[in-house]
DNA sequence: CGGAATCCGGCCCGATACTG
DNA sequence: CAGTATCGGGCCGGATTCCG
């Protein structure tokens, strides 16, 4: 009889995780635009309306951090059938996942923040 | 007569307490370095010791990571009556604050590693 | 032993110009 | 409108050397 042991994640692993978890969180603009996105829901995202909105981001910036989200499941990416044509973005339902972590890295900024002042 | 409203931490607020949360816990080292001083907690831990089990750290890094640490209240630094003197470092009861933070980010980690693979 | 000083490479990111 | 291409700066982090 097998004796099944259910396995904790190595600090290695977990080092990973992080990892993983920071190169959507970590970089300067990818949040931004999620956070954008998810608080324009019933609007058309088209990327010139992003760009505008998302202040200081460029075309080259935006083009590559929306396509990341894109690949890691966070956003999705629509073309449009207009002349000339749009392409919209919107949060995924998996991609709202990532608020409640961010909320928790708020928290612990703003308390330490007070603390070290 | 005065009214007191509660405020709400503004968009850009919470960016810049993200910032804070990322500025200790996105470097390359600063985490593994709390990670290990939290797992021996009742050794002495100095500069050198730290440096052969925090694997691949350099000099230059480590003493610039345990001092940002230090300012930022989340490990403390004890220079030891020894000859050669030796320095032990500690995480503060502080410090402990950021596993929790780094907790959730483990786990929305390895859920994303599953998510995309 | 516990650093500081210096040099250096990679890569994140910005600015600008161009294309379908 | 929705991007790509190219150039380049800044800064994080590595390697090496030196000091009290």
């Amino acid at each position: 009889m097998e004796i099944s042991i259910k396995q904790e994640a190595t600090c290695e692993q977990e080092l990973v995780a992080i990892r993983d978890s920071l190169e959507i969180l970590g970089g300067k603009w990818k949040l931004r635009i999620m956070r954008y996105l998810n608080n324009h829901i019933d609007e058309k995202n088209t990327f010139k309306k992003i760009q505008r909105e998302v202040e200081g981001i460029s075309a080259k910036m935006l083009s590559k951090e929306l396509r990341e989200l894109e690949i890691n499941l966070l956003v999705t990416r629509t073309v449009m059938d207009t002349r000339p044509i749009t392409v919209n973005y919107a949060m995924t339902e998996y991609g709202l996942s990532v608020f409640p972590v961010t909320e928790t890295l708020v928290e612990w900024g703003l308390n330490h923040r007070e603390k070290i002042k």
